[in-house]
RNA sequence: GCGUCGGUGGUAGAGUGGUCAAUUACACUUGGCUGUAAACCAAGCGCCCUUGCGGCUACGUAGGUUCGAAUCCUACCCGGCGCA
């Protein structure tokens, strides 16, 4: 019995679908939003609150668990327990980590032959074999800050700590050793992100080095029987923009027996083009069934239009970030809360919401908390936009049970675009 | 009363003859945030306009020295401290 598995409730024409997605650890019920638990905390919130809010699973970091907190997180008895969460768990691999600290981070990417390069690698870090080192990334910032390296080569990942400078090294196998100790009930393969703003040489490159890094991390997946049993692994798609990789890449990662799919690359406008509606356009080359999982879709509008496509899960930073810095989700679009227009605002943050927050405090108060700057105002926002998100999506599954998933999207976008 | 130190933009506080409409921080105004190097980042922040290495008014008040003053001199006003 595979311990992962999506049962599809009810699939419109269009694909928008509900379901239940079964894991060890309980159900979700799709389409979900999944927040982001980076470092093993929904930042500001605490486990306790979670019910209230929605939330039916997380989403925390390889990467950054990894250099700090692992064995704390292992000791515990695995994510969900040291955080005290009786419900599911995911975890991400840290792929997104070598873009976002690597050829994501700033613009000055330049390219060149590492082979030639002594690197200073040290303890028991792998050393990576010479011929592996085919073209790979310099970060000349990163290099900067850090006066070190960020590289990519077909075997794996050399990094700098960006908390202390040290240099590590991940590959596909030892992101799955390290996600099996963290013990999600979901985990994703280690792959290269991507920005839309890529060529279609670089994109080709990344997701053919993913796919190569997807097999290697289904078999050392596979290889370990009692993980195989309590945890389910997730391919990842790149592809970028262009729909021929996207086709392609889901193809390829669709056949290779993984327990559900991601849909990779950066969604954010600051690297450039939205490439989400390309990544769609993997849902249909993939196995009937198969779970779909929007990696780093958390727009509301974006939301939607995955979901329309069918995208099961969806997670996302920003109910948090935006919270954390003043911006609110409200079904008239976003607002900036700490705005002079809010100071005697005594209204609820969102007109009709039904969040504990909304119920309970006006717009004039957490404005005149971001104004303080105290700590409960970010919380706050945060909660509400959990709450948010978390809710679209169970209005969507509603709608989709109710036949009335086309009017609710139009109805939605009409009130939240103003 | 005498002596002494000081009065700079919303606040604190730099500057002590030209490169000063004035460093910096905070405040203020606004924008941004899509698998979290993010309780963050960015822009603006005297007035005017045909927006320009533009004009005008500004560094307690009033004069003065100087080609040129927030910066030097004089008087006055106000404040801290010390002595009477």
């Amino acid at each position: 019995m595979q311990p992962v598995r999506l049962e599809i409730v009810k699939q419109l024409p269009g694909g928008a679908r509900a379901g239940v997605l079964h894991t060890p650890h309980g159900d979700i019920q799709t389409p979900a939003f999944v927040p982001v638990a980076t470092k093993a905390d929904i930042k500001g919130i605490e486990s306790a609150k979670f019910d209230w809010l929605g939330i039916q699973t997380y989403i925390s970091n390889t990467y950054h668990l990894y250099l700090s907190g692992l064995d704390a997180v292992e000791k515990a008895g695995g994510l969900a327990k040291f955080m005290n969460w009786n419900g599911p768990t995911i975890t991400d691999s840290g792929g997104f980590q070598v873009f976002s600290l690597g050829t994501g981070f700033g613009k000055k990417v330049s390219k060149f032959t590492s082979a030639e390069k002594n690197f200073p690698l040290q303890g028991d870090i792998p050393r990576p074999s010479a011929e592996s080192f085919s073209p790979a990334f310099y970060d000349e910032e990163l290099a900067t800050s850090h006066g070190k390296l960020a590289i990519v080569d077909d075997e794996g990942v050399t990094f700098t700590s960006h908390l202390d400078g040290s240099l590590h090294r991940f590959t596909p196998e030892r992101s799955v050793e390290i996600q099996h100790r963290l013990g999600a009930d979901i985990f994703f393969a280690f792959d290269q992100c991507t920005a839309p703003t890529d060529s279609y040489e670089e994109q080709k490159e990344a997701m053919e080095r993913t796919h190569a890094w997807a097999k290697r991390s289904l078999q050392a997946h596979r290889q370990n029987f009692e993980a195989n049993k309590t945890q389910g692994i997730y391919g990842i798609g790149q592809g970028g923009q262009f729909d021929d990789l996207r086709k392609e890449s889901a193809r390829t990662i669709g056949e290779m027996g993984f327990d559900g799919f991601g849909l990779g690359g950066s969604f954010s406008r600051k690297y450039g083009g939205n490439s989400l509606q390309s990544a769609l356009e993997m849902l249909k080359e993939l196995p009937a069934g198969m779970p779909v999982h929007g990696l780093g879709v958390g727009e509301p509008e974006d939301i939607l239009l995955g979901a329309a496509h069918g995208v099961d899960t969806f997670d996302c930073v920003t109910p948090t970030r935006n919270g954390r810095t003043g911006g609110l989700y409200t079904s008239e679009g976003k607002i900036q809360i700490p705005n002079a227009q809010y100071q005697y605002d005594y209204g609820p943050l969102d007109e009709g919401c039904a969040c504990p927050v909304c119920k309970n405090h006006t717009r004039a108060y957490v404005h005149h908390l971001f104004r303080t700057h105290e700590m409960l105002g970010p919380i706050l926002a945060s909660m509400h936009n959990i709450f948010f998100l978390t809710n679209l999506c169970k209005q969507i599954r509603e709608a989709i049970l109710n036949d009335q998933f086309d009017q609710f999207k139009d109805g939605f976008l009409e009130k939240y675009r103003k």
